[in-house]
DNA sequence: TATCATTTGTTCGTATGTATC
DNA sequence: CGATACATACGAACAAATGAT
């Protein structure tokens, strides 16, 4: 037999290597954990330079099929037929009399301090472009799994004068924050938007990720539906490749006359 | 224990580049709609390769920040300070007599009903390994602002037979398999689970995709809880480039006695 | 309409560094 | 220590798309 295996011109070389070892994975050609034939060997197997293996292998991480690491293989760590170890619920719970619950994440470090100009997607949320705020970030992880997450507090100042103790102490749990804002005569609603992108190099360093896997993104935003003011974001950044997030979405028992139609941030 | 928790490597020279050209288009040395310098003259500018400053390019395109097209340049299309530009709401609200609202999306095409066995996430969402399910696709689009989107709708047979209407026309808006499923003598109650990764080469050309941008993938699952049954399973797949989801995280009113701690999938 | 310079896309080859066994 | 294998980088060539002449 031919030691060249058969592909042709359309999509890109690369493109179909990675196909061809993807399929190859997905129906248990190579197993899990076993180790993809080695680069040079693939060359050969293929028929195709080393910057085109390269560019295959590339794409399989970002996938999340497989990993390299160097002086050992390429490890095959997924079918692509899985979902993510951990799941992050992102629900909220109403307790009593003003108290909140959510589901907890341990914290990896002291939470940092600092006071910001509000900038980007979290100035747009919030609708306060360029106000101060303070930011408390802190380094959770998942205690089930380990998975690693950045998160950020950003308390406008306008939100921390009607509140006076926030700006005291604005480093306790996300829960008491909530709780806090209720005492100072807040109605509280939630709404949390998700994105993702690949992650910057900076945050590729913090979080510890190895490969290129995308981050989740998402903002939440906790705003008092009566007075229409947007009081608190929150920033959560995920790897995606051992994350997913859980969202409760059962809807209210009953179906209010009015259509509280809300859309866009954007338009 | 080792001492290396989370070992940080010297950023590579590719990598520096695209720190210093987003540090750059952070700072509008370089404007949202200008063209990069090419990529020959970069090689001289910042003295590397041309291999480097293409994989620099890549990490820049993958973070969101720049659009590279054949022959004209690379245009930047971001400064990483924004929100994706479309909204996609994933809300459910419930109407007065086992009606169900859900936000319009667009059909792009017909749908396409197949049948199919259930494998991968949905089958593990579903706790239904290898059983039996119709399976409705369906690309759809944002009417506000375009972006196309893969739908998935899989229900199983043992849900469609309960529900006969379903497995005679499965092709049906979603609210109204909603409707149906009520009608049948469920409580419908709903999870999401969110993830991402970058596309595999065919969802690339499914769903039009010029760059690597990651894929947002969610997973809802109607279920009853009084019978604890998992009855349907909607995947939706969007490019993150362009699209946000918001999910309203308002709680319910009371807090229920019991507390209905759901999490894992997977332990 | 056709040609040409510019620019990115793809592929190959080679070399060196570095982690693993 | 040496062999293996991935990581990074440089150089070169040609293909393909674009826009101007």
């Amino acid at each position: 037999m031919s030691a060249r295996e058969h592909i042709q011109r359309r999509p890109t070389m690369a493109t179909q290597v990675a196909e061809k070892v993807a399929a190859d994975i997905k129906r248990g050609r190579y197993q899990v954990g076993e180790t993809l034939p080695s680069e040079a060997l693939m060359e050969q197997m293929y028929g195709v330079g080393k910057a085109t293996i390269r560019t295959a292998m590339g794409e399989l991480k970002r996938m999340g099929l497989i990993e390299t690491r160097q002086g050992k293989g390429s490890i095959v760590i997924s079918t692509g037929g899985t979902v993510p170890p951990a799941t992050i619920p992102r629900s909220i719970q109403r307790g009593s009399k003003g108290s909140w619950f959510l589901p907890e994440l341990a914290e990896a470090e002291a939470p940092a301090i600092s006071r910001t100009s509000l900038d980007g997607p979290p100035a747009i949320h919030l609708g306060q472009q360029d106000q101060d705020a303070i930011s408390v970030d802190r380094m959770v992880y998942d205690p089930h799994t380990g998975t690693r997450m950045a998160h950020r507090t950003l308390i406008p100042l306008a939100t921390a004068a009607d509140a006076p103790r926030l700006a005291e102490a604005p480093d306790v749990p996300t829960n008491e924050i909530y709780e806090q804002l209720t005492q100072a005569g807040f109605t509280l609603e939630f709404i949390e938007f998700v994105s993702a992108r690949a992650p910057f190099p900076d945050e590729r360093m913090a979080l510890g990720l190895d490969d290129a896997a995308p981050l989740l993104i998402t903002y939440r935003i906790a705003f008092d539906p009566e007075q229409e003011r947007r009081l608190l974001c929150e920033e959560l950044r995920a790897p995606a490749a051992t994350c997913q997030l859980a969202f409760d979405l059962t809807p209210a028992k009953a179906p209010a006359k009015r259509a509280p139609r809300r859309r866009s941030e954007s338009e």
